[in-house]
DNA sequence: AGCACGCCGACT
DNA sequence: GTCGGCGTGCTC
């Protein structure tokens, strides 16, 4: 008589599942993907099932104490995600896997089937036929929608379901009225309590509801029958997990289109690199909307003598008195990390009747009967709704000051955002008005743009070509963050796979937050197998010392 | 991750 | 003598 033995993840940084014993009255309800309660290091854990076995290499089994679901929580189908993202993302198989649960269910709480008849769970098993990436770049980002409504609801028509993901609450709104404007109703995968999350991840995936819109983490909706991802702003930051495991939904997406095979429909008036690339392979399609954009004006700061710390160059003063005069408004774009506070005090004193106002992450909302409006990257929560007369990026230059492969873009898209949102012209203040970069974004065709970028990130070995990991080790004593990461370079130095090349430890883009300091070493490599197995192997022995904790970021 | 265990220096 | 910080190893 074989005994049965259930392998259990936990969604803790350790890779290999754990073997318990299963009762005989449990026999009939543990399958993968049925989360279960066991007694884990002395104390009550939930894991997830992931498969069963006959016999286990360990002699003591502690037995299973509940099973928490009826229904599998999660299809199968998820446990092959998981795996893949789990490599993806470099996290363990039960770090992924909680991340297809809706936190309320991560807590030992009892799943019941639904009563009476159970709807038929017809998952899809995996058709492992790569789907469809399909880029939509439209320069307003307003006249791919009928494109992409009609592309829904065929989608839906024919039986399949369909995700709509949004960065942020900003543009939540604007979507959802376009997709009920076109008589569709999404089910809305955004705010109330744990309890009614757990509640719509259950009606998408029981298939009561067909359609649903959501942020980043709605990408991991375990849908059964997928048809078609639509991400809207891909480009978009809030799309990457802000703590570990970081994945990012677009990275997601196209797993999943990959395991699960159904399309993916990214939405960009300035496509990052990445979906560019994916567009342009065998299975990708760039489709192409024209629109008019505001031109932008480079105007080079060392034409113009200026007080030290000033913003304000003749072109910008002149401007901005026209504006004034035809009463328009007009919107000044400064880096966060330089606060509104000293720009405001230097343009209310060159125009002491014009209204002036500030916007950052920290204001309520936005100052609309400002006449020019300082404002930071947060302005961008009103890229859908907000149109100027007149705006200026006060200092481009500084977007080049970071050091990571997406800083052209980042500058590319600054300028192709505020383009999208002027009425008369954007300028824009530089030290390098001959950059390439910027020429480009100015530039009416943005196409030579990806072909520039694309190369450079080839020959640099960057993301899409080959992955870069990002490990960063936080602690509260400074001294000790670059010591640790020091120590975690050398082993990872020793016995270093060919191929993988790694960078010395470095303060992160992030060098201090929330008191602790973080220093980061960056190894970067061809094929992820490769280099998230030296990385696995050298975290496997790599203790922190005292509070120093050691993230891993894939592609960050 | 979270925790117990065991080592060493500090202090009633 | 024992209290407590910190490194180490383990969890089925």
């Amino acid at each position: 008589m074989s005994s049965c033995i259930a392998r259990v993840a936990f969604g803790i940084p350790v890779e290999t599942p754990f073997d318990y014993s299963v009762p005989d009255s449990y026999r009939s309800c543990v399958s993968p993907g049925v989360r279960v309660l066991v007694s884990f290091a002395g104390r009550k854990k939930v894991g997830i099932v992931v498969s069963l076995a006959g016999s286990s290499d360990f002699p003591e089994l502690k037995p299973l104490l509940a099973v928490l679901d009826e229904d599998p929580s999660l299809p199968p189908h998820a446990l092959r995600l998981a795996e893949v993202f789990a490599l993806r993302f470099g996290c363990s198989l039960g770090e992924a896997l909680e991340l297809f649960l809706p936190g309320y269910w991560r807590l030992p709480r009892k799943r019941l089937a639904p009563a009476g008849a159970l709807p038929a769970l017809r998952i899809q098993a995996s058709r492992n036929v790569r789907g469809a990436v399909e880029l939509y770049f439209d320069d307003r980002l307003r006249k791919c929608w009928p494109v992409l409504l009609e592309k829904i609801g065929q989608t839906l028509k024919s039986g399949q379901r369909v995700l709509v993901l949004v960065p942020d609450a900003g543009y939540l709104d604007d979507t959802l009225g376009r997709l009920r404007g076109y008589g569709l109703d999404p089910l809305v995968m955004a705010g109330g309590t744990q309890k009614q999350e757990a509640g719509r991840w259950d009606d998408l995936c029981r298939g009561r509801r067909r359609l649903a819109a959501g942020f980043i983490s709605a990408a991991l909706t375990p849908v059964p029958d997928l048809g078609l991802i639509v991400i809207v702003d891909e480009e978009s930051q809030s799309y990457k997990h802000d703590q570990s495991p970081f994945y990012h939904a677009r990275e997601a997406v196209f797993l999943r289109s990959r395991l699960e095979g159904c399309t993916v429909a990214m939405v960009s008036l300035a496509p990052s690199a990445e979906a560019w690339h994916e567009a342009s392979l065998p299975n990708g399609r760039m489709i192409r909307f024209t629109d008019s954009l505001a031109p932008a004006r480079l105007m080079d700061l060392g034409n113009f003598k200026m007080r030290r710390g000033s913003v304000l160059s003749l072109p910008l003063r002149i401007t901005l008195e026209k504006i004034l005069q035809a009463k328009g408004r007009a919107v000044l774009y400064i880096q966060a990390a330089r606060g509104t506070a000293s720009v405001m005090q230097e343009i209310k004193e060159a125009f002491i009747y014009a209204r002036v106002a500030g916007y950052d992450s920290s204001s309520a909302q936005w100052p609309g009967s400002a006449d020019i409006v300082v404002a930071t990257q947060s302005l961008f929560r009103f890229r859908s709704s907000l149109v100027f007369d007149f705006s200026c990026v006060l200092d481009i230059d500084r977007e080049f000051h970071r050091l990571d492969h997406r800083a052209a873009h980042a500058a590319f898209s600054l300028i192709r955002y505020l383009r999208a949102m002027t009425r008369t012209e954007v300028l824009v203040q530089t030290r390098n008005a001959a950059d390439p970069t910027l020429q480009l974004a100015a530039a009416d065709d943005p196409l030579p743009f990806y072909a520039g970028e694309l190369e450079q990130r080839r020959e640099m070995g960057f993301p899409p070509f080959r992955h870069i990991v990002a490990l960063v080790a936080r602690s509260a004593d400074a001294q000790l963050a670059c010591d640790e990461a020091k120590r975690l370079y050398d082993m990872l130095l020793k016995d270093c796979p060919a191929g993988l090349v790694l960078m010395e430890p470095q303060p992160d883009r992030s060098a201090v937050l929330r008191g602790k300091y973080r220093w980061c070493v960056v190894i970067q490599g061809g094929a992820l197998k490769v280099l998230m197995g030296h990385v696995r192997l050298v975290l496997r022995t790599f203790r922190g010392k005292k509070d120093t904790v050691v993230t891993v970021n894939v592609d960050p």
